[in-house]
DNA sequence: CCCTTGCTAGTCAAACTTGACTACCCACGG
DNA sequence: CCGTGGGTAGTCAAGTTTGACTAGCAAGGG
């Protein structure tokens, strides 16, 4: 699955009720047009099928402004409450290699208490270990590596793949066990979406990083 | 886009004629459906499509065991090939974090000319350094990266990413310079598909390290 | 001889993704 | 006062992916 899901119930959550366009608008300011599939058609296909399963709530709205298209606002259900949480440990604690489940789990992993995020970051680096063991033991033939020839080299990528995204959990494991960010129920929680009036200014850069994809 | 075309392309090509169970075979061999989408759905969605676009050329087959479903036949076509090389090409040269890319690409990395093949892993390296920089310059605000609170760890994340993979990318490159593996026109390829009558040896294996993904 | 199991080969509906497109409104220059 | 450029809000068709399903045949056990 991809981190639609995750992204478009997060970013319901976090603003108590939202239509469309808002959503739209904060995973825009997110940057996660960039790294994740977070295309118009994708977001508001994802409201409706979330609404159609009971994860999220629709409120049709009379057009205030007479005319313009149908207006439909979004507030999350206690069963997509149930279902956000669930996609966010599973994001956390799962090795998948996708940069946008790694992405969106990251941005909301502050909607956890700390203890529980320092734990499933560890249950993370134990699956990268357990994930890397069975690549070293499954695929080498028994006359040795060198019978893979270049495929030998695949292997070689993930292992190292993998050591990279072990070393970078402990860190974060590190800093969080360090005081570091501030998590659910610590006060003041970080401001992830956009104000109504606050303007983008992600909106209009005229250069992004991800552009030679 | 997936890896999808580019590995039933790859598989055509090195089997010269084959119908989509093989294909799908083959993939299965190369473990394909673990860390790619190579299902039989999207196989066959697949080689119908290019066959259409006009990269495969179908041959149908009268099922010659009187019964059975209609057995479709294909051969890479010219523009076919074209497109493989392309994509093959993108694949190694562009930085976009998809394993099943990478993996497909370094796959069929011997089906260039060795110097090519280094070539293009130099460009490799060069876009992740640009893509590196770009990040930071980019999305680092005026008052210091602390203003982003823990969102500043997505941008360690991709940078750490980043650098993991430029270091394997010259590492590779390093190993092909110093004469590894067996490159186009340099005698015997790798057999890197199942003879008719080779059984394979993950078909069935109880067993694969993705499983816990 | 029949019946289950497994292999060969592939289909299908439902869901998801993509990129382009629509329709309305407002502000502003000429 | 007119049109045109940009923002708001969303739709749509075409393509792709998923996972479950079909259907024929062969081997082998009871």
């Amino acid at each position: 699955m991809s981190a639609i899901r995750l992204l478009v119930l997060g970013a319901v959550r976090q603003h108590g009720r939202a239509h469309g366009y808002q959503v739209r608008n904060d995973l825009e300011y997110w940057g996660a047009h960039e790294w994740s599939n977070a295309k118009p058609g994708s977001i508001y296909h994802a409201l409706k099928q979330m609404a159609k399963q009971d994860l999220l709530h629709a409120h049709e709205i009379a057009p205030s402004t007479a005319g313009g298209p149908p207006r439909t606002e979004y507030e999350i259900t206690d069963r997509g409450t149930e279902e956000y949480f669930r996609l966010l440990r599973e994001a956390l604690t799962s090795y998948d290699q996708k940069m946008d489940m790694k992405s969106a789990a990251i941005g909301f992993i502050v909607d956890l208490p700390r203890a529980e995020a320092v734990a499933l970051l560890k249950e993370r680096t134990r699956r990268i270990e357990e994930w890397r063991a069975a690549v070293t033991e499954h695929y080498v033939p028994e006359d040795g590596p060198e019978q893979l020839g270049h495929i030998g080299e695949i292997m070689n990528l993930w292992i190292h793949t993998a050591d990279a995204e072990a070393e970078w959990t402990l860190g974060l494991i590190g800093r969080i066990e360090g005081g570091a960010y501030t998590f659910a129920g610590e006060g003041d929680p970080f401001v992830g979406v956009l104000a109504e009036d606050q303007e983008n200014p992600y909106a209009t850069a005229d250069r992004h990083p991800e552009d030679d994809r």
